[in-house]
DNA sequence: CTCTATCTGGAAGGTAGGTTCCGGTTAACT
DNA sequence: AGTTAACCGGAACCTACCTTCCAGATAGAG
């Protein structure tokens, strides 16, 4: 939950090198706070005149401070995305590592479930914001170490790659697109099923998985196609 | 694959009673063909005058005899839902009741693959045409039968139930939406665990599923925010 | 062949959203 | 308090797409 002691930013928030003026930076953070709830309510796809409206200023503002809406996704969401990847250290400090492992992809499904925007955020990357990439490549690393942990315990299938966690936010993403409104439990049975599919039990073998990059194409995919315009949700 | 008997139109194609004249029964044809093609491609979001361009007639033509884009999809789709329903009689058809079980989730997982619009289609429900939503109710009658099977053999786990299906769906249509372009055969391995995860060996308690009210309200939310903008992917 | 109901395509009108411009305002330094 | 660079918001502009309109073309019956 702590932002890990990290500095969440080196200067008071300009895109530039020199610091804001105060009202200035006053209105940025209002505009932070307001692409948080909207997003989180609406998802990526949402007017930036609604953003503007609701955090209390004009649209010129908006695009003055974020010129474009990947800036104000990864200015809204980077705290988030700290938490994620801590919530990966706190899973590494279970005793358990299957434990650990389990209440991890709960969690992060739990975030997408809680955060309609987030739940698409998490299949992009975002590869002009390299503040914003590190925390994921953060996460990842732990990620990774937490999936040797399981494997190592027995406890988690050894065909297991660290690419299936992107699939499983994608699938995740398409849940919650689809139940969030009607029966917003739903994600939990899913992430319970996957959990279950992932458990070393009688495992059967499985088709190959994408290689890494092919998956970072396809989250930049996502990036281009979800910035643009959608709605995608789909 | 066949449409199973049944006569795909009562009438040659007209929205009224009155049969189409034979240069208008012509286009129409023309506009399912081209209408299949660039959902399968591009999703369901296409302009409406790129379809009409790729059919080679006038947009006017176009909204003349499908009048929304509700009624372009489902004249477009209603052949590929006869093939989804006929996927279960299918399935219903071989001797062990796990492999048809298999089979058919691994089928319809591809046939959402192979045509983006139409693993979009099968996440909504289009309440106004009954034809189409006849197909989809064999379908799930005829799953619901597998289904029974399934559990009597003991292969598929007992808190199974019809509405995983459409779970599933959504989550495929996230995964496709995300790979199809960079990684296009992960749906495979995630279809894989899946059915991992509905087999009955070992399987651990899950949390409750949704209503099969709850289930209908999400296709229907899907189906209002997917055609008024979406793009969805999201 | 003639006539007419039916059909056609391009163009016009409407809406939503993205992006930029500009005259007025304000923080902050001296 | 005076000065100035930074900042503000709404209006204007632009694009993409949806939807309707209408003058001309055509199938097909008599």
């Amino acid at each position: 939950m702590a932002t890990n002691g990290r500095p969440a930013r080196t200067d008071a928030g300009s895109v530039s090198g020199r610091p804001l003026r105060a009202d200035a930076e006053r209105n940025r953070q209002r505009l932070i706070a307001a692409a948080r709830q909207v997003f989180a309510e609406r998802g990526l796809h949402v007017p930036m005149e609604d953003i503007a409206r609701h955090a209390g200023v004009g649209v010129a503002t908006l695009y003055r401070r974020f010129p474009t809406r990947a800036h104000l996704i990864a200015g809204a969401f980077e705290a988030k995305m700290c938490a994620y990847a801590d919530a990966v250290a706190q899973a590494l400090a279970d005793p358990d590592p299957w434990a650990g492992f389990c209440g991890y992809i709960e969690r992060v499904c739990a975030m997408q479930a809680e955060d309609r925007g987030f739940a698409n955020v998490l299949t992009m990357t975002f590869p002009l914001h390299k503040c914003f990439e590190a925390e994921r490549d953060r996460a990842f690393r732990g990620f990774a170490e937490l999936v040797d942990r399981a494997k190592a315990a027995g406890e988690l299938r050894q065909d297991f790659v660290g690419e299936d966690l992107a699939v499983l936010l994608m699938a995740n993403a398409g849940v919650i697109a689809g139940t969030a409104s009607a029966a917003p439990h739903t994600w939990r049975r899913f992430a319970a099923y996957m959990i279950q599919a992932f458990s070393a039990g009688n495992a059967a073998p499985l088709p190959p998985p994408p290689t890494p990059t092919a998956i970072y194409r396809a989250l930049l995919h996502l990036y281009e196609a979800g910035i643009r315009d959608e709605r995608c949700g789909g």
